[in-house]
DNA sequence: AATATTGACAACCGCTTTCTG
DNA sequence: GCAGAAAGCGGTTGTCAATAT
């Protein structure tokens, strides 16, 4: 039932001039659609309404939206008026649900470009933004509710496919410099207002990023709480712990290892492998991050092509993020999901030692607990939200289609699924959406697998074992590979980053064969061979 | 039957970008 | 080049109907 049509036409509440400067009108009425003296009508619009813009826009066409109020007597903004008509009054208008294919091509455009409703309404003709968004955004929550991933995997598959045909832009080849406009990266200052910096550890390069203060930032920390260990701070004194020993770009820091943490699991194995035998795609990093927001949440604000947007960042994902030692500013991770990562995160890591007092940490855990506690009446849907506990083998999963998790609890399941489309299933005149219809089924399924795959669970996982963080996906996908084309020689290590990092206090440098590299810190305190039988010991007394 | 929850939609608000003089 | 206006955009809120409890 539209809005529009609930107003009462017999109850016209457009006012002549002489009635609005009535001395009987009260100036601030109670009721909302009442104007005052001079006050433009708020509120929903009436067909007569209706009527005298679409008079007017047949006469003068649209444009101009500020002298409509001038020209035709409404008392509407010129934005009320252009976002009437360009959201009802249009002709060119497509009217009712969203089709199948409508919906499918909406999910593919979200996972493409992230929250640029305008630009998906350009590619769905007759829709406008508005309607996308509202879908999108009720899509979301239910699905989120069910315990589903906002992705079906076939579209991330898709959209990362797509998107290695952009790989190159994120490498910031030099090659390309005119797709890289100058402020591609830029950091508000708020997201990074609850961060505890040493100014003193960073180089003015990282102290002068553009478009952001960078070092303004409280003295709240959520880094050192969730790791109990400086070693987020890598030694490219740069507080992000995913940062590449910095080889692209001297300007600006490098996030583009920050999502990996959500692929580790899909299969960043077979990318790498794909690059290091000539494929397309360059190096998991760096395809991965290409503007694809499948990997992610989906429900936030972040531009699709990196290229082309400022990236932004929602500063709840990033505080989640970088509590995590898995800072991705450049992924967007907000919301509900972001809650399940953190809540997962925090009942690994140092089981736990979030900052309780930080107000934001306590908001987002506890909304986490009542999300976990709604969901635990609904046992068979909520496999992929409610955080997994640290006996899931992942090593056992890293073959396993889309729901594997990274040591630190991340389920990827958060992000893929598995996805029947359903497409075609349901008349297009359907009150509910196909989405609507196929979640609950949807959920259910996915529940029983998860449940199945708990019950092949083994025991116990010593994730304070480097070895076995070395052996997850999830700590390869860290690997700082090449992303550049031609420069595969130059990285023939890896520096291990997040897990062993952290565990160690150390940056660590391996080769191939899982040797220590003298280039890496830890080398000169323990030597190349270790065993991370050994490390684990290190750690262990450390 | 009453109440709570959810879905769908419309509209507004504030910010950013683009246009224009 | 600059300032103000206009337009665009995305996030959020409010409302009502439908559905679930």
């Amino acid at each position: 039932m539209k809005m529009s049509n609930m107003s009462s036409e017999s109850e016209d509440m457009i006012m002549s001039r002489d009635c609005i400067n009535s001395p009987g009108i009260d100036e601030v009425s109670t009721e909302r659609n009442i104007v005052g003296n001079g006050t433009l009508k708020k509120g929903p619009w009436t067909s007569a309404e209706d009527a005298i813009l679409v008079d007017y826009v047949n006469k003068h066409g649209e444009g101009n939206w500020n002298a409509v109020q001038k020209h035709s007597g409404l008392y509407r903004c010129g934005k009320s008026c252009r976002l009437r008509w360009a959201n009802h009054l249009r002709p060119d208008l497509k009217k009712g649900a969203f089709t199948p294919e409508e919906e499918r091509k909406i999910i593919e455009l979200h996972a493409k470009m992230g929250n640029k409703w305008a630009r998906m309404a350009v590619e769905l003709p007759g829709r406008t933004d508005n309607e996308i968004k509202n879908f999108w955004n009720t899509r979301t929550k239910r699905r989120q509710r069910a315990g589903l991933p906002i992705y079906p995997p076939d579209i991330s598959l898709q959209t990362l496919n797509d998107n290695t045909q952009t790989q190159n832009m994120v490498t910031f080849d030099a090659s390309h410099p005119e797709i890289l406009p100058d402020n591609a990266f830029q950091f508000p200052a708020i997201e990074f207002k609850k961060l505890e910096l040493n100014h003193s550890l960073y180089p003015p390069n990282i102290l002068d990023l553009p478009g952001g203060n960078f070092l303004d930032v409280p003295d709240s920390s959520l880094i050192p709480h969730v790791l109990g260990s400086p070693s987020c701070i890598n030694n490219n004194n740069f507080p992000f712990p995913m940062l590449k020993r910095v080889r692209r770009s001297d300007t600006y820091p490098v996030f583009d290892d920050g999502p990996d943490e959500f692929f580790s699991t899909v299969d960043v194995d077979h990318l790498y492998s794909q690059n290091m035998n000539g494929g397309d795609i360059p190096s998991s990093s760096s395809c991965l991050l290409s503007g694809s927001h499948a990997y992610f949440n989906g429900n936030t604000s972040s531009s699709g092509l990196i290229w082309a947007q400022k990236m932004e960042l929602p500063s709840l994902q990033f505080s989640t993020q970088m509590g995590s030692c898995n800072a991705a500013p450049s992924s967007p991770l907000p919301s509900l999901e972001s809650v399940d990562t953190l809540i997962q995160q925090s009942n690994l890591i140092g089981q736990t030692k979030l900052d309780r007092e930080s107000g934001l940490l306590e908001a987002v855990l506890l909304q986490s607990q009542n999300l976990k506690m709604s969901k635990s009446s609904n046992n068979n849907s909520n496999a992929s939200i409610l955080p997994r506990d640290a006996t899931t083998d992942s090593s056992s999963q890293r073959d396993d289609d889309w729901d594997s998790m990274s040591p630190l609890g991340h389920s990827a399941a958060s992000v893929f699924s598995e996805y029947t489309p359903h497409l075609g299933g349901s008349p297009l005149d359907e009150h509910q959406s196909v989405e609507a219809i196929s979640v609950k089924q949807e959920a259910e399924e996915y529940g029983a697998k998860q449940s199945d795959r708990e019950d092949d669970k083994p025991s116990q996982i010593n994730y304070s074992r480097p070895d076995y963080l070395l052996d997850s996906n999830w700590c390869s996908s860290n690997w700082y590979g090449s992303s550049s084309n031609a420069d595969h020689s130059n990285y023939d290590h890896f520096v291990v980053s997040n897990p062993v990092s952290a565990l160690l206090d150390e940056d660590l440098c391996i080769d191939s064969n899982n040797h220590i590299l003298d280039s890496s810190p830890f080398y000169s305190h323990y030597g190349s061979n270790s065993k991370w039988d050994d490390i684990s010991e290190i750690c262990r007394n450390r």
